[in-house]
DNA sequence: AGGTATCTTAGGTATGACCAAAACATCAGG
DNA sequence: CCTGATGTTTTGGTCATACCTAAGATACCT
């Protein structure tokens, strides 16, 4: 492989170029106003040009045009509106498109629901202790709000489910620190799919987990960070090892395949 | 609002429809081959069918096929490749598009540093601890490896702070969880781009890291969990309060504009 | 055999036409 | 004057077609 950057042996010019990148026009013109976006060029709320005028101010084409409002679309930069009133609204990047790229990985990755659980017992333990020291009374509100929709028994699994992430993305809320709260709201969302079709959640687990709740709310009204991070690590914890418990007994007991 | 249902009192049929939604075709062929990728139905590494192939499979237009997989390749799931050997290839999600994702939540909501690195101190202790636990010998020559990189202590800025996530990653990863390095990943990189400019880090500054280091990687080597946790918050966190410092500093200072 | 021109397959871009959604303008009827 | 039905206009969504470009494959010529 010494020969790679052999020159050439015939008059031809030896000049030497790297290998250029040839960018898709998309591409830049994504790239182009992902940036002024990022800048703040364009504040929330406000839309972009019309396609068509898009089109005659970078003379692309239309197509072109499109696809790069496409991509930003996806990242989650601009919505786009049709009819009238419409066109790409610009919209700061929200929590939302980190959990959908966070729910591609795991379910791409084939992450299981032990390492979920287990990145759950590094962030939301440090999630309470800083609730315990930032929260405001609106947050202990949504707390309060959430262990009293958790207390009616009744309700099906899903509704369960659905509380109890709430009441952990209201910890995570409680922060104040937006990055750990979208990590939690993605992480949160993961486990509940995964938890799903899980038959370990029986009356007496979520007893458990209501109480369990209402001390660390407790803690974090008193502004106690040691028994607020004490207690949310119990709490995730013995949730964890539940659900392992119940995933070694599974693999035990033959599959029965559909 | 009351009158919102109201039926017609012509001779119409009064047949109610909930509002429907219609989604964009480009969408719906997206979604369908994001199901089929993530259910594994093409393996890593193989290529979907030619867009002709799918204009004619699917009765959509090349347009719409192409939205499609441009949505997939911005999500990660595929990437494009041209010429005559091209075609969109198979490509499970990885840490990069978490990373980006992230990056774009960054910017997008201007979180402040000060935020990235309490995340920090939430996730990577706890990395130690499982590094502790699951380290390899693998992991442990990478974590040498960046130990020794980071001790030369010649290198631009950008040399130390690469080594440095070198070795923040290398601990990540000998926790053996993909998604708690995901987040490190993500986090590490955006921290790095944040501090790139920042003027705090001196040689003492290099130094003290290089010795912290050395001193966790022994804990991670001896499987001394207890250790590696305690350590590992006590660097990270003396780490966010030497930055915090310089933020103050700065903030007194007057901005030199522009 | 070795290099070079050409073929062929695939994605990338450009046009132009038309469809569909949604706010807005207009006008008839109570 | 209000109400409601009916255009009208703006803007995104889709389609069809043609052509450009990347790049492996292949034939061909020396």
């Amino acid at each position: 492989m010494t020969s790679a950057a052999g020159k050439p042996s015939n008059g031809r010019s030896s000049m030497r170029l790297d290998p250029m990148e040839v960018p898709k026009a998309s591409d830049v013109l994504a790239n182009e106003l992902r940036e002024r976006i990022l800048a703040g060029e364009f504040p929330e709320g406000t839309v972009l040009p019309p396609e068509r005028d898009l089109v005659s101010q970078t003379k692309m084409s239309r197509t072109t045009v499109r696809e790069a409002l496409r991509i930003l679309e996806v990242q989650g930069l601009i919505k786009i509106k049709a009819g009238r009133a419409g066109g790409a609204f610009v919209h700061r990047p929200d929590r939302e498109s980190l959990a959908s790229s966070l729910s591609l990985l795991i379910r791409g990755r084939q992450i299981r629901l032990t390492s979920l659980l287990e990145t759950r017992e590094a962030v939301e333990p440090f999630c309470a202790e800083l609730a315990a020291r930032n929260r405001t009374d609106e947050d202990l509100a949504a707390l309060d709000d959430a262990n009293d929709r958790i207390e009616k028994e009744e309700g099906t699994l899903a509704d369960f489910l659905q509380t109890n992430v709430d009441w952990h993305v209201a910890v995570a809320t409680a922060s104040h620190n937006e990055l750990l709260t979208g990590f939690m709201m993605a992480l949160s969302r993961a486990i509940y799919a995964a938890t799903e079709n899980e038959g370990f959640i029986n009356a007496d687990v979520r007893r458990t987990a209501a109480r369990a709740h209402r001390s660390i709310t407790k803690a974090i009204r008193d502004r106690d960070a040691d028994a607020a991070v004490r207690k949310m690590r119990r709490h995730v914890h013995s949730y964890a090892e539940a659900v392992l418990k119940v995933e070694q007994r599974e693999a035990i007991t033959v599959p029965n395949g559909d």
